[in-house]
DNA sequence: GTCTATACCACGATAGAC
DNA sequence: GTCTATCGTGGTATAGAC
């Protein structure tokens, strides 16, 4: 903090190596002592400014992902100025909460795809202390997000609401993740993923129909399962 | 194999007591003293049987996927068959890619909806042996599916039919991951998220929109992003 | 206050005795 | 088939140098 010194300072080093490693590896796999040879510092330099392991994740993610967060509530709080009492169309809240995503991966600095992929990784981690911190981070920003989208579907159950918005967070995050795994499913070239516009592109009308869809018929829970889930048959 | 003990083989009791942990923690947080601890076995007697963590881990995730992808495609087969020759219904597609994931998840011999999350976690690991893993695991399954529905949406391009794959694909490996961040996101109650045929109920019809939304608008890609997203807005 | 060297215990893996 | 002993490496803690 109050270094006299003109090198730069440890602890971003460590912050911008533990990022890269970070992104490159998985929480679990990246060791200590690489991220500390990467950034050319001491291996116990980490305990000393972070704490531990832990502590130094939830600051790589926090430097990104707050400002991220911060620009979807302020689309979408601009979008509700403009919309004056009236409910902002679906759309245009959706892109409030995609926009900043795509901002990030666009920007080069910020890691470009490589962190939110990090990131699509980290919500699918067991890891207590990663799902405390993801679920703090996210807590605010959904639940505006989830206000201005009951003003603009009032037809929609506040529980079904709660579930689109939850598919539409894992369908977003998972994407983002782009394992190859997945990226050789839809037996797609890796050039095409790297795009995250055009992803984005795609990804919103599919978001967007599934959150107007007509509601699910939950009367016959218990019935017998197979072919009776989204389509009647007969054998 | 060839023992004469009456003892649960040794081999099995890795097995099961594995499947439970890595569930519980994740491949990488799961420590070999851990499983055979609990499988009361010795140490040394996960690599004698399977040479490897990693090929126990395969050897767990295994033992479920292939009878769950392979009931997928037998549901599509009998739905083709009833079909003639004409294209089998979205809706009846969907329900064959859904229904023996919620069929594992009712069971309680297969881990209930634990193995599910496993799953989903899996799909989002870096490690490159289980993303080969899993990608050979999926391949002619998912080739199947598509071709099913390439011929019920002819309208769809195939590379658009490439990408909604993924994103369906993307929000029920999510979904049934299940991770507790976001249950504390969409204000859900752990216990509603137990039951997860209201959960694939409530999918379905998000996804079945989803995938016959209209076309996304490629035209302006590099055009000016905030707004332009979904929908053109002004500043 | 910042940084370094070093020790500590737990991990996955393996060799070799039984 | 099973076990003990051991190796290299992981995160962490601390004593002490600047």
């Amino acid at each position: 903090m109050t270094t006299a010194r003109s090198a730069p300072a440890t602890r971003e080093r460590i912050c911008g190596a533990a990022e890269a490693l970070f992104m490159a590896h998985g929480y679990e796999a990246t060791t200590l002592r690489s991220i500390t040879a990467a950034a050319g510092v001491n291996l116990a330099a980490v305990n000393y400014h972070y704490g531990s392991k832990e502590e130094l994740f939830r600051a790589v993610l926090t430097r990104r992902l707050d400002p991220m967060n911060q620009r979807r509530v302020d689309l979408l709080d601009r979008a509700e100025r403009e919309a004056g009492g009236r409910a902002v169309a679906c759309e245009r809240i959706l892109a409030a909460l995609l926009v900043p995503a795509l901002e990030l991966a666009r920007d080069p600095r910020t890691g470009g795809n490589d962190f939110l992929r990090l990131l699509g990784r980290a919500y699918a981690d067991p890891a207590p202390f990663i799902r405390r911190f993801l679920s703090e981070q996210y807590a605010t920003m959904i639940a505006r997000f989830k206000s201005a989208f009951a003003l603009a579907l009032p037809h929609l159950p506040r529980k079904e609401l709660s579930w689109r918005l939850h598919f539409i967070m894992g369908a977003l995050s998972y994407t983002l993740a782009g394992t190859d795994a997945l990226k050789l499913i839809a037996e797609l070239k890796p050039r095409e993923t790297a795009n995250d516009e055009v992803l984005l592109r795609r990804l919103a009308p599919f978001l967007l129909a599934g959150l107007k869809a007509p509601l699910p018929d939950l009367s016959e829970v218990t019935a017998e399962l197979d072919g009776a889930l989204v389509a009647p048959a007969r054998r």
